[in-house]
Parts: C-alpha cells; structure tokens; sequence
DNA sequence: GCCTTATGTTCAC
DNA sequence: TGAACCTAAGGCT
C-alpha cells in the first residue's frame, strides 16, 4: 500500500539492513543495469524517505531516488536471496537480508540538485519532524480548489494518498468539496495533527488503519475491527452514523465521503 | 484461470 | 481529460 507510510517504514528497514554495508546491487531485469554495475559494491550509507519518494545514499555521493508508483513492491527476505523471479528492477543484498524492487515508477541515480529540486516541489511531509505544516496551511487557505484535491497534491502535503485523504476528512468532518479558503485553520491543525498520528501508526504497523482501538463509537459502531470508515465503501452505511456513504471521481481519484457526518 | 481494480505520477493532446 | 506505465490481489467463473 504505497502511501507515504509504506515509504517511510521502507526507509528505516533498509537503514536497519543495509547501513554501514558494502552491498551488492543489479539489476535482473536489466533496465537499472548500467547504474547497479556502478552501485554494486559500495557502501549504503543512509536510507530517507520524503513523501512518497524513498532516497538511497551511497558513499561514493550517489543516491538512488525509487518511486514505487501504484504498483511497485520492495521485498525483503533473508541473504543469501534465491534467484530473481519476474522482472526485478533492482536487487540489493546485503550482510544478512536483500530485496527486490518490482514495478516502481522511478529508479534512477540522484545528484543533489535532483533531489534539492524534489524536495522543494513538495509540501510538509506529516512523517518527518522538520516538516512545516503552516506552509501547506497558506497554500490552501489562499485556493478555491476542493480540499479533497488539496490534499491528494503532493505539493501542498507530501506523502498523503487516496487512503488517508478520505479517512482524515472524514474524521474531522470535513466535507471534501469544501474550499480550500474556507478551510480555517482550526480545521487545518486537526487534520494536520490528525495525519502525524495516523501515518505514525501506519508505519508502525505497516497497514493504514484509522479507525484506533480507542476510537470508541458505542454499540452500532466499528464491528470485527474494520480498518476505516469510508474508503471504498460507496453505497455502505456510514459506521458512525448509518448513513450511505457516498462516492465519486475528484480529479480522476475515487472520492469517499459521509454526507450527514460531514455535511460542509 | 480470467477479469477488474488499485494505495500514483507524468506526459500528450 | 485520458493514456501510459506494467504488478498483484481479489472476485468471479
């Protein structure tokens, strides 16, 4: 599920797996050929992630930028890894773990100024502790734009996705037509404040769940542990309040919402 | 086994 | 606005 979560929780075990080690890469397929032939043998110095997009250093100064796109999986699996299967992009093996990345919509080499240019076209990133979350507040509360597209822009926040833009919406009641002006940043901060604690417990356990154990909805509510309220659940009835929840494409995104819990 | 769908982004028109 | 990218899971037969 490659939401900013999954990005971030790819960070921290490849920094766990590969840090400090000289490591072996190629790449079976061989579209990354030429660039893991270079790679191969260096030292993973750091893993990072911003946003969606996940940033591999090497001693030499090399970077690896990966984005994994809608369908792209990193695995992870013991050394010494069995042979490829499929079309591996890139593999990676270390002292005691590898894995293969298949299908991602970029894996190239970095320089710096490629990635000083990724990320200043992106928005405050909930996960990372230097995030600033008061320059995605004056980009949406100067635009007319829905904020359920707001949110969906990886230039206003980063690392958000279709998941986490329904359920955190929903949990502030907030109707995903409304404009972005009329947000007001009372809103902003408890959907701000809401993500860092959700997208922390997505990478904790790997899964967006966003309806907590805590989140106590009183008898009618939250039954056999469903993980959300309204993503990909049109024409089902509203865990909190019955209702039929609503769906439609916003800019080419499926779009859940509750009508009555989150009127406007 | 086959068909549909998907957590995303970029580019062409 | 739509196509392309190109993988895997789930629902169906």
């Amino acid at each position: 599920m490659p939401e900013g979560h999954t990005i971030h929780r790819l960070a921290r075990l490849h920094q766990r797996r590969f840090r400090n080690q000289q490591v072996a890469v190629s790449s079976p397929q061989g579209r990354f050929a030429e660039e893991a032939d270079e790679l191969d043998g260096q030292v993973f110095t750091k893993a990072e992630a911003w946003g969606k997009h996940l940033i591999h250093h090497y001693d030499s100064g090399a970077m690896v930028h990966v984005h994994l796109g809608l369908f792209g999986r990193f695995s992870d699996v013991k050394a010494p890894m069995p042979p490829p299967v499929g079309e591996v992009r890139m593999r990676i093996e270390g002292d005691t773990h590898g894995g293969d990345l298949r299908g991602p919509t970029a894996c190239e080499l970095f320089t710096e100024e490629d990635l000083d240019a990724l990320v200043s076209r992106l928005g405050p990133d909930p996960l990372r502790a230097d995030a600033e979350p008061e320059r995605a507040l004056r980009r949406i509360s100067r635009s007319t734009r829905a904020v359920g597209a707001l949110l969906m822009d990886q230039k206003v926040i980063a690392g958000i996705g279709n998941v986490y833009r329904a359920e955190v919406l929903f949990r502030a009641g907030v109707n995903p037509m409304r404009e972005g002006k009329a947000l007001g940043e009372r809103d902003f901060n408890a959907i701000w404040d809401d993500l860092v604690d959700l997208m922390a417990l997505g990478v904790r356990k790997g899964k967006i769940i966003t309806i907590r154990p805590e989140d106590d909805h009183g008898p009618g509510g939250p039954r056999g542990r469903p993980r959300n309220y309204v993503y990909r659940r049109r024409g089902q009835p509203c865990r909190v309040c019955g209702n039929t929840i609503l769906g439609e494409v916003m800019e080419g995104r499926n779009l859940f919402w509750c009508p009555s819990c989150q009127p406007d």
